[in-house]
DNA sequence: CTCCACTCTTCCATTGAATGGAAGGAGGAC
DNA sequence: GTCCTCCTTCCATTCAATGGAAGAGTGGAG
């Protein structure tokens, strides 16, 4: 063994920072490519490569690039938290898509962030920008408003003493206000996140609990910004339940 | 280090074993388990899992059971045969599931099976055996007929030359009857898999094209037996079809 | 309380798997 | 042909990985 180029990086470290170097915006690379973003020597990084692809976790193309493949995909679907839960909800997604024809999502959280397990949309309803499988800050989505607002008491501080990022006129900024819509939520179970990250669309979210009485997701609605958030309040607030429901078993 | 339980292991190798040890039948596992079914000993699974854990890809409940995680998931997310063909399938999977109601998959060829990418039903439908990121034999269901018929010649040579498994009465296990339903497949543009796996469902399943023209995944409809598939052919067809469309931009 | 069974966690001397720079190979453009 | 870019291969060296064994922790039974 040669000098290694980072001592103290374990192979499984490094293997999961190839995997990690695939992002939305990468979603196929060059064997350089890897390497650069995942900080590797290219013969160290080819080697990895090599055998994620020998395994399926990478897959190869025609042009000699790498996408993230099939059977890691596999055994992700088995994680409770997001293909779980999307597979108890997705009847009661369905049922609200149908009944809205709006884009209907569902997240949880994780660190502090909302990633989003599902989004049913066609191709009428306004183009929300989640993506399944991405994140988005929690002050500034209804899903996360709403996560935010049933997390306990200290994840609740921290998020507030942290800086909000703004991401437009409306983007909620101040923690003082934040607190405000927070413990609206609470009161209401229902969160309404207006124009927050694009002026065009708002969304109306409620908590899914879980077995243990906790909110383990949060499921929502994204429509335009020229709707009445009021009007679909009871339906996300009765799928939601529906949901929550269905996990209790 | 001392003498490896295997030599010639790679620590890659190891820590994909570990992912792999994750089966449907087997979400949640204690370390022992994990250790035992990725054939590793405790404290080697230990150390592999603590990394795993640390990243993401696996997380620990309050059991001291560990599941897939949340981390693994976005990774797989971005993976182009599954949920990025389910993202550009996905609205027309809604259309077809909400004119019927039925139970709409979708499902891609790896290796010698199909792999369900996406599954839409409601709480009414029979219930398929089919889960998302689960696999089936090609020559046993709709969607494998269709990936068969249309996958190149070698391939189904192959495929004919092994033992066709046998799941019921009405299972194709012979090669000559197969021949024929790829046969017909392939003019018909549509298969049909009666009672195959099941007595009381069949599907309907019609090929999706990539942009080089070549079929890159199959779209199916399961339906009680008691239906008539050609009820549904076009409508499956006229599905599959605009998948097609929406792939070749 | 003690004892037992089971599972997990920690330790560390040893070694075997991993390392990555360098050379060579492949393909494309001029 | 040369030049450039990216990938693939090689191997002496080393450092990260190893796993049995001991210990720790937990829960249940008596």
């Amino acid at each position: 063994m040669a000098q290694t180029s980072e001592p103290g990086a374990s192979v499984t470290a490094r293997v999961l920072r190839v995997l990690e170097a695939f992002r939305v915006e990468r979603q196929r690379m060059t064997l350089s490519e890897i390497a650069y973003w995942a900080g590797l020597p290219l013969s160290t990084a080819h080697r990895l490569v090599g055998e994620l692809v020998k395994w399926g976790a990478l897959e190869r193309d025609g042009d000699e690039r790498y996408h993230v493949g099939l059977r890691l995909w596999e055994i992700a679907a088995l994680s409770p938290r997001s293909a779980g839960l999307r597979e108890v909800a997705l009847p009661y997604l369905e049922d609200l898509y149908e009944a809205t024809h709006e884009n209907v999502q569902l997240a949880v959280l994780d660190g502090i962030e909302a990633v989003y397990v599902e989004r049913l949309c066609g191709r009428g309803a306004v183009n929300a920008i989640s993506r399944v499988g991405g994140r988005l800050p929690l002050h500034a989505t209804g899903v996360g408003l709403v996560l935010l607002a049933y997390s306990d008491h200290e994840f609740q501080e921290q998020v507030l003493a942290a800086p909000l990022r703004r991401f437009g006129p409306k983007t909620i900024t101040s923690p003082r206000h934040l607190r405000r819509v927070l413990a609206v939520v609470r009161q209401e179970r229902v969160a309404v996140s207006d124009r927050q990250i694009e002026m065009e669309t708002l969304s109306v979210a409620a908590p899914v609990f879980g077995p243990s009485d906790r909110v383990v997701a949060a499921l929502s609605i994204v429509i335009s910004a020229r709707c009445s958030p009021s009007a679909y309040i009871p339906a996300v607030r009765t799928a939601a339940r529906s949901v929550s429901r269905a996990l209790c078993g």
